[in-house]
RNA sequence: GGGCGAUUAGCUCAGUUGGUUAGAGCGCCACGUUGACAUCGUGGAGGUCACAGAUUCGAAUUCUGUAUCGCCCA
């Protein structure tokens, strides 16, 4: 048995024991009637790139679910696959055709791209699901999936059919961040502000048939002058008065709190906003009057005539006060046009020249048109003021050009029914969030009821089963709709919307269901065309547990899996994913798709940022892995995921030449190469692009808080090492509980409390709490104790053989409940256990499971709990303890034995009388009186333990060093006196002695007069040891 | 601007319903290796529980406000 290393090599076992698992498809869930299910989907991680530290905690997270529902005896599947993530993915492959290629999208064609991007998945989706491999996810690899392939695909038409059929989808405009370079449109969060140098322009505008006494025009300024041809009216404040006093009582507010040095700054505010009221008041009062009284402006160059409106958005501080209003090119001027229904004119082309709108500047680039308006107003006298102004301009993340707002044309999911039935699933508790004050983001975000945005202008992704005709005639587009009767005659699939626009015009919307209809072709003879947009990478996501199941198919996997049971996932996606999984299912099921949400924390960087790939600051856990391996990964994930606390983690490179850690920094987080400051030598990183850089050897990013899990599992390991190499003559034996030695009924009860509180904390998501019980049971109790105590006991020929049984049991027990955490070693101890005791148990042992993965889960015993030995236990090591550090101050020789007395009630000396014995291994102490009699030694050590009233005597009379004694008695002393302080106040004051609960107030006076009585104690050793001294 | 959360030892975090001296791991100090483990063992030092109020006999814990940080939404 010797052969054991001293060190779990996980580096090749790890690899050894997934073949082994998949091998014998422990990870297989199939529809059984004799078991019930247990359903977890994976929140598919986007192809984009490769798993960080974040999908290590969420996937461990559910990893260990998972593990334990199926030792349970779940049939339980955990379904796996990866998500196409639309744009995201789209960019990234752009991104690099235009860098290596120097081609772009429009180069290649639509086919073309989209058969690059399926390389790029195919490459990621192969490393993310081997990541997941190497954490020991247990999913079921057979069943894997993508939200883009033809399942998905099946899945997304039937939805999106269905929906259209309801009426609940439909074509609306919407304003969307445009990337005129990459001619798509973006989302918010891949939209940077820069501040660039720009200019305010201060444009006229005539008034049309101004009344006597009113302005002939009205003073507007922009930084974006060229939108003005989109202009549809000039907004004022509707009680600019009122607004201006709002903002000055903030000031005096403000003033108010604020230092002396910044109070001279808001004075100087208060005096502009004193001289403004006067100066413009007036004037922002007559021109709304004007707008209330419905008076036009003309608007110059194009000739329209533009309504003067009342709206708050017109900022009376600002500028002029009024506002141009331009819906169709800036945000909030959309919200004032939805408010004041205005029209909405788009004057720009996907690639970022004017249109048709633009009259006499059609075709020009933004920057012409704006040169040219500029000088065409001054012309004609319209042009006031160019001031310089630093202007902060949204630029594309992906391109780094400016973006346009730009409306366009949109698909949109009615949200109305379905977000209440959404709300209606949580609010009931039908679809249950952990922790709990999940729910009002959901719910708040569900009540909003917008309409969802479905379409993206992208190649990657589901494309739109809509074909349409637009701009008919009314008789056109009855005519279109008789034809389309004679296509829909007899088959399904195939449904139409007629939409009639305010210009008179008809467009006709055709859904076809079912992908190679043939009636796509016939559409297309007759005019139709199909829609160029892919929808929402959200919308496939949303219908992830029921079409991963089968769905539309009935199959009888959806019969059994759906609804899943958990879904664990982190808190950014509550709203986008979370809730329309919800009201898909509902849809599309009819029932929910999952009965808990658990969210758990993010991972933050040593700066507490998110990790992220932009920042350059993720970590990936085969890094991780590589150093630690893949049980500390999981472990000390685990361990930190509370559920009110993100998780902080600094992180270092690991120079590979010298193995320094290097500090991740802001600043050198995204480099693709770093020189050692250790031994001077440069090593690449992930962001290595140049092949010079990729030549290096590559530094690991690490944390050192994986090291505790590290350490962890090397204890576990060796314990495990420890009773293996015991185990020789194991024979299976029944056991007789009742008859079992106090050490061997102490395990067994510790055994089920810690069963017990491991697998509520599972069952409740208390990650942290479960790792913390394993961790403390296994260390301090089964390894610092059981084992210390078991030593003697294994060399005793009569008791040897109970010794291995409950050795066994115990770490049998031991390596099931921590499995889930830490698979990979548990399994490997298991191996080798079933080697040395294939047959274990207590009270009667069985054959044990061909794998950990598969063993049933522990039973918490309850007739094996037992208080008052656990309570004895405790005892007992607070007298180790007591002991322990009296020889430490001492400096006593470990190896040396000393006397001791342990002064105690008679019962306390019944339940330390059978332990006698182990004091020796625990303590090297040698009991040599305990009970109510025990006295203390002539050259005595003493320590009182108050709360399980007992006296300690240690004999230091072979080792007694005066002053170290001296002084610890010393320290004792004024400890006590600062504790009898303490409560001596507390128990003069007749407020807590009338007013607490007297069982508290006697605790108090009982615990202060043991104090008391050490202190008398302490005193008197302390005047013993002085005259001592004085006599040597 | 709105919502949510956090603030406890040098670092990263626990702290159940208010009640003895607020805990752990790492780091630090001292001592210790002839067989499970130095990725170890034993002991020690280290905290005004962010700040200010309030409730209470008693507050890390409950309430209010402030500050700082983070996240989500506008």
């Amino acid at each position: 048995m010797n052969q054991i290393p001293d060190r779990f090599d996980h580096a090749t076992a790890a690899g050894q024991i997934t073949e082994a698992w998949e091998k014998a498809r422990c990870g297989h869930a199939e529809v059984n009637p004799d078991r019930k299910p247990f359903t977890i989907v994976i929140p598919p991680p986007n192809v984009t790139g490769a798993l960080h530290l974040g999908h290590g905690l969420n996937n461990t997270l559910q990893d260990i679910v998972i593990r334990t529902r199926r030792m349970q005896g779940y049939e339980a599947l955990w379904m796996p696959g990866t998500d196409h993530a639309g744009i995201a993915t789209q960019a990234v492959v752009e991104r690099r055709l235009k860098e290596q290629e120097n081609l772009s999208r429009h180069d290649i064609g639509r086919e073309g791209l989209v058969e690059r991007i399926w390389q790029w998945k195919d490459q990621y989706e192969k490393r993310i699901l081997g990541q997941l491999k190497r954490m020991g996810c247990s999913c079921d690899w057979e069943r894997t999936r993508f939200t883009l392939d033809e399942r998905c695909a099946t899945a997304v038409r039937a939805t999106f059919f269905d929906l259209f059929s309801k009426k609940l989808i439909y074509r609306g405009k919407r304003l969307v961040n445009w990337d005129t370079f990459l001619q798509t449109a973006v989302s918010n969060d891949e939209v940077e502000n820069v501040t660039k140098k720009g200019h305010f322009w201060h444009l006229y505008y005539p008034v049309i048939a101004a009344k006597p006494g009113e302005p002939d025009r009205v003073e507007i300024a922009t930084t974006r002058p060229e939108t003005m041809l989109g202009d549809t009216a000039v907004a004022v404040h509707p009680d600019p008065a009122a607004a201006l006093d709002k903002i000055e009582a903030e000031l005096r507010q403000k003033r108010a709190e604020a230092s002396e040095k910044d109070q001279a700054d808001i004075d100087s505010e208060l005096e502009k906003l004193a001289q403004r009221r006067e100066s413009m008041l007036p004037q922002l009062l007559q021109l709304r009057d004007m707008a209330l009284d419905g008076r036009k402006l003309m608007l110059p160059l194009v000739n329209r005539e533009i309504p003067l409106i009342a709206d708050e958005w017109a900022k009376p501080e600002f500028g002029s006060g009024c506002v141009k209003i331009t819906p169709a090119h800036d945000p909030n001027d959309y919200e004032v046009a939805l408010r004041a229904q205005l029209s909405m004119i788009n004057i720009l082309q996907p690639d970022g020249t004017l249109n048709r709108e633009g009259g006499q500047y059609e075709g020009m680039t933004i920057p012409a048109a704006r040169k040219a308006i500029v000088a065409d107003l001054d012309k004609i006298g319209l042009l006031g003021d160019v001031e310089d102004r630093d202007i902060e301009l949204p630029h594309s993340d992906r391109s780094k050009t400016p973006i346009e707002p730009y409306l366009a044309n949109q698909w949109f999911v009615a949200m109305d029914e379905l977000a209440q039935s959404a709300m209606d699933a949580v609010s009931s508790d039908k679809v249950e969030i952990f922790p709990e004050r999940y729910r009002k983001g959901y719910l708040d975000w569900l009540g909003e009821k917008r309409d969802w945005p479905v379409s993206r202008q992208l190649w990657w992704g589901h494309r739109i089963p809509i074909w349409s005709q637009t701009g008919l005639g009314e008789s056109d587009s009855q005519e279109i709709v008789q034809q389309l009767e004679s296509l829909t005659d007899g088959n399904g699939g195939l449904s139409h919307r007629v939409d009639s626009t305010e210009d008179g015009t008809h467009h006709v919307f055709v859904c076809l269901r079912d992908e190679d209809d043939p009636r796509e072709a016939k559409l297309e003879a007759i005019g139709f065309t199909r829609d160029p947009d892919v929808l929402d990478t959200w919308f496939s996501s949303a219908l992830w547990p029921h079409s991963t199941l089968g769905w539309p198919n009935q199959t009888k996997e959806l019969e059994y899996f759906y609804p899943t049971s958990a879904l664990i996932t982190s808190r950014d996606i509550i709203t986008l994913w979370v809730a329309r999984m919800v009201l898909m299912g509902l849809n599309n099921v009819g029932d929910i798709p999952f009965r808990q949400v658990f969210i758990h924390p993010k991972i933050l960087d040593g700066n507490g940022e998110t990790m992220s790939k932009s920042k350059g600051n993720g970590v990936d856990p085969i890094d991780v892995i590589d150093k630690f391996g893949p049980d500390a990964l999981r472990f000390g994930l685990a361990r930190l995921a509370t559920d009110t606390q993100d998780v902080r983690m600094p992180v270092q490179y690991e120079c590979p030449h010298c193995e320094k850690l290097i500090d991740q920094t802001k600043k050198n987080r995204a480099l693709p190469r770093i020189d050692c400051p250790g031994c001077g030598k440069a090593f690449s990183t992930q962001w290595a692009e140049t092949e010079a850089d990729k030549s290096l050897l590559r530094g690991l990013v690490v944390s050192e808080r994986f090291e505790t899990a590290r350490n962890f599992v090397n204890k576990l390991w060796n314990a495990a090492r420890f009773s293996l190499m015991n185990m020789d003559g194991y024979q299976p034996q029944s056991v007789d509980v009742s008859s079992l030695p106090l050490e061997d009924r102490w395990l067994l009860s510790r055994l089920a409390t810690v069963t017990k509180q491991v697998t509520e904390g599972v069952e409740h998501y208390r990650y942290a709490e479960v790792t913390r019980v394993l961790y403390d049971f296994a260390w301090d109790e089964f390894c610092s104790f059981y084992v210390e105590i078991a030593k003697p006991r294994l060399a005793d020929e009569q008791q040897r053989p109970i010794v291995q049984s409950m050795m066994a049991h115990g770490l049998d027990t031991l390596l099931r409940l921590l499995h889930p955490t830490m698979p990979f070693v548990t399994e490997a101890i298991w191996e080798g256990l079933a080697g040395a005791a294939p047959k274990r148990g207590v009270p009667e042992p069985v054959a044990a499971a061909d794998f950990a993965m598969i063993a049933p889960w522990p039973e918490s015993n309850q007739s094996d709990y037992n208080e008052s030995i656990e309570q004895q236990f405790a005892e007992f090591q607070e007298v180790v303890g007591a002991i322990r550090k009296i020889r430490a101050s001492q400096n006593i020789p470990p190896r040396e034995t000393v006397p001791v007395a342990i002064r105690c009630n008679p019962e306390a000396q019944s339940r330390l009388q059978p332990m006698k014995a182990y004091f020796a291994g625990l303590a090297g102490a040698d009991v040599i009186e305990l009970g109510p009699d025990a006295k203390a030694f002539e050259t005595d050590a003493p320590l009182a333990l108050t709360s399980i009233e007992m006296d300690v005597h240690v004999d230091l009379e072979k080792f007694i060093d005066v002053d170290a004694e001296l002084s610890r008695l010393e320290k004792l002393l004024s400890q006590l006196i600062k504790q009898i302080t303490g409560k001596q106040q507390k128990l003069g004051n007749d407020n807590f002695v009338s007013r607490a609960p007297a069982e508290v107030v006697d605790r108090e006076r009982e615990s202060l007069g043991d104090l008391q009585r050490q202190h008398e104690s302490v005193q008197g050793d302390i005047e013993r040891l002085r005259s001592k001294s004085k006599e040597s």
